[in-house]
DNA sequence: TATTGTTATACTCTATAACTATA
DNA sequence: TATAGTTATAGAGTATAACAATA
């Protein structure tokens, strides 16, 4: 295996690191994760649920994927009453977005008894461990976020 | 946003705020990096560097995909030049994977000049949270790998 | 004209099931 | 029979290009 130690203070190598293990991650996260809801689902119905109703753009934008993209998931949830669409009264082209009861509670079912895998995993970590991944994870949020200057 | 320290100590909750983050870094990381190579590609190219050479089935294993998801990675690097099939001598059922001299220069390609969307945004973080992500990088792929009980 | 969202289309990544060749 | 790998097929997730409706 080689050693991340090394790369550590080097933003070039580490890069290079995270980016294998942060895919490898995703991989076997959406192989183990909940049938119930699929990682893409997941996610935008819990930016839905943080950040409240958001129109169809602005939660493409935020989740950093194109309109057309958005538009399929949006379909999804939708599908699954998971979400609900409302046109904006004032401007017809707009369409607002919320997450449905329904998928306020699919959420917390996935929080309290689905993730096992992952769970379990990380119930292996000390708390010093879990620690770090917490604060990683606020890190790999900031690091997806879209460009400040763009 | 979603406070993760609240979830810290807590691992399910800890698991769905790293589900999260972990998934939307990946698309970010996909969506910036080189064109040259997919990150599914990439990772693969890297255990074989860092672990020499392979079977197909055990590179599969490593990588916590099915076989036939395998056969296909396989066939994009060897139709790409970066890996190289060899029949094993006493087995004749036994493919044997190595990367290939273009495939090594492609790998240090790729950490030299490209990533550079991640290079730059982990610039703008501290040493301290280089570590910090250094040190995630390491336990994500522990968490990664496969069942240790399986 | 510019913007919001959708439809059409295509490519990547992954899986399961069935198959071939070899042991 | 059992194992290693491939082929066939399907589904999820994503993108770009072209379009419709509205501003």
């Amino acid at each position: 295996m080689r050693a991340t130690t090394t790369t550590t203070r080097d933003p070039a190598g580490l890069a290079s690191d995270l980016r294998v293990s942060v895919w490898r991650a995703a991989r076997r996260m959406r192989r183990e994760s909940d049938p119930g809801i699929t990682p893409t689902l997941h996610a935008a119905l819990f930016t839905l649920e943080t950040h409240g109703p958001m129109t169809a753009g602005q939660l493409a934008s935020h989740e950093s994927v194109q309109k057309p993209t958005m538009t399929r998931t949006i379909q999804a949830l939708v599908d699954g009453g998971l979400a609900r669409r409302t046109p904006d009264p004032l401007d017809g082209r707009v369409t607002w977005l919320a997450i449905t009861p329904q998928g306020t509670r699919l959420l917390q079912r996935t929080r309290q008894r689905t993730d096992e895998f992952l769970t379990k995993r990380l119930e292996t970590l000390t708390v010093e461990e879990r620690d770090l991944l917490a604060r990683a994870s606020d890190l790999l949020a900031r690091i997806a976020e879209k460009d400040p200057d763009a």
